[in-house]
DNA sequence: AATGAATGAGCTTTCATTCAT
DNA sequence: TATGAATGAAAGCTCATTCAT
């Protein structure tokens, strides 16, 4: 009974937020984002409590979208280099094909209002691919590294090539090759 | 620049404003600041005359001050490979030692407070590794890069480098190692 | 006066504004308010137009409910004395055994939310006693003060005397001797 | 060095908040408030920590004063009724003297606002009245009832009065000697 | 030059009330 | 009629900046 609250609204303010958050960082007022949403100011706060809920659940959900680019169709019959190349391909073009979501996640990766919840969820899908770097290794096919140091590595040179396909779009499928070319020579074991 | 009265209370907000920055983000306020360096909140703008100019001072100081620590005795006549192990061992070293100017730094590199003069001025001093850069590609020695791109992933590399050796002290040297390890294999030119 | 479909609901919400507005006083919101009645926030402004015309409803009712206790087998018959004990017994004893009323009324009372017909309309009960007061003057039993005054004077002692019974519940009957007692020494007349 | 923060400010700010309380309650904005003390709005908050401690400093304060207008010029050597009808006239005085103070006061009181410290140190400088009650007790001019219930009636009976005062200016004489007279009638030992 | 009080725009959040369902 | 989401005007409080001392 009564208006139920509307998926569609939450959405906006999420969205609104994320463009917000991108352009101006986190401290931005909650007005520039109920305004960017069409929604009234006090709307913001029936669908997040207090403005670090929202900054918490914009981060749970763009981590998901991200793990949904990165795993869907994943590969798992496929060669290790495969596999990685899937991961990294997918990486780099979410980031290059919503360059606002990948701002908005780097504002709040370096901002100090994320809970230890929140930092949790957000790398729980992201596990499989650390059991694969593990797996890879036993395999000696790539170097004997400490797995999350792999991950940082990798993540470190993706943002890296995405800052550079998406400020060179005429080149951006050469720089998601080099970028690959150089984390594989950088991780794998030399014969 | 106008040159106040005292070094000592300037080089005082730099770096309390280091320290502020670097554990609340550029959110923090100037009270802050003034409080951490034992000066009058009215002090603070007589030196600086907006928390903005402010951040872009302290950003240009830590740049140069890392430049300083990278490029001193910088070994021109040795190899390649020394040279690049030479910078890398600097900067990580820097980053360790100095942890607090590293987080600020990183704040301060993800808002959007920097003044297109200041980024240049930040990079200026790093021109010499570019340089060399250049040099070894032509001399085949590293892999056919856009220079830049060279000079991002090795900034990427070592910025999570140094967090692990900073989570890990135990196991620094160890990092620092892995680390350059991984930044050679990814850019040099396999025979 | 509209009437409004459920005589229940209506009740649940004035009964839980007693409760309310007796915690926290008039500037409790009207969300607490209906929580507390157990229906929607909407409801409350079906019964109740605005918030002023739920306060000044409930004073109503509070004023009512507190006259039926007092003048309720009023014995008509008897002495003075014995009239104003009756009164006095009846009045007391309904603050200690309703203290969520008799602490609403007080934050009712001294608010200025009141209209002058409330007010007016919350004072008529008592006529008779001023009646009474009044006959007892002329017929020299009480000294010849102010029939407004009497009553003043009656209803400080009175929540004087209900505030201590309240506190010390054991030795509450004790008070509303003590409470009497002064009263009767204060406005009777002195052979 | 720098402006000092200015007595009269405070002042301004606490008289200001005086009558704003007692016109409109203790929900009344802050702003009205520095808009009647004819300060920023901000500056009320370098004053005041928060709108509790403004509410709790004002009430301490209004207490202060009343305290200072009873117990000035006590005539400690002469008899119990003296000393008395000296408290009693020094009060109704006061709060008919000072009606705004008066009515923040009452506001203040029933609020849920003050802390027990406020209300320790507000009534602090009253005990010497308690100490003369007990005193007259124990010499049977008083009837043997609990110190703080005789200081409960006065107060009731003191408020009673000095509405009425204030509501009967040209009666004022006469209500201050009524309200004593049932004072004492009530309080005093019948032969 | 140094201080910190003064300022008012701006912040997040609450709330009485309206209105779509 | 009952519901609770939607609204936007406050509210209390903070903060970069100015300015009297």
């Amino acid at each position: 009974m009564a208006r139920p609250k509307s998926e569609d609204k939450r959405n906006a303010i999420l969205s609104a937020a994320t463009e917000v958050f991108a352009e101006r960082g986190l401290g931005a007022a909650t007005l520039a984002i109920s305004n960017a949403a069409a929604v009234a100011e006090g709307t913001l706060f029936t669908y997040f409590k207090t403005k670090d809920d929202l900054v918490n659940e914009l981060y749970r959900q763009i981590k998901l979208e991200l793990a949904d680019a990165m795993m869907s169709e994943f590969p798992r019959r496929k060669s290790v280099r495969h596999r990685l190349q899937h991961i990294w391909d997918c990486f780099v073009n979410w980031g290059v094909a919503n360059p606002v979501q990948r701002k908005a996640l780097a504002q709040l990766e370096v901002s100090n209002r994320l809970s230890a919840e929140s930092k949790k969820a957000g790398s729980a899908p992201f596990v499989e691919i650390q059991t694969m770097a593990q797996d890879a290794i036993a395999r000696h096919i790539l170097r004997d590294l400490p797995q999350e140091f792999i991950g940082a590595v990798m993540r470190a040179l993706a943002e890296t090539t995405m800052e550079f396909m998406a400020s060179n779009p005429e080149a951006a499928d050469r720089y998601r090759q080099l970028g690959f070319a150089v984390l594989w020579a950088g991780i794998t074991k030399k014969k």
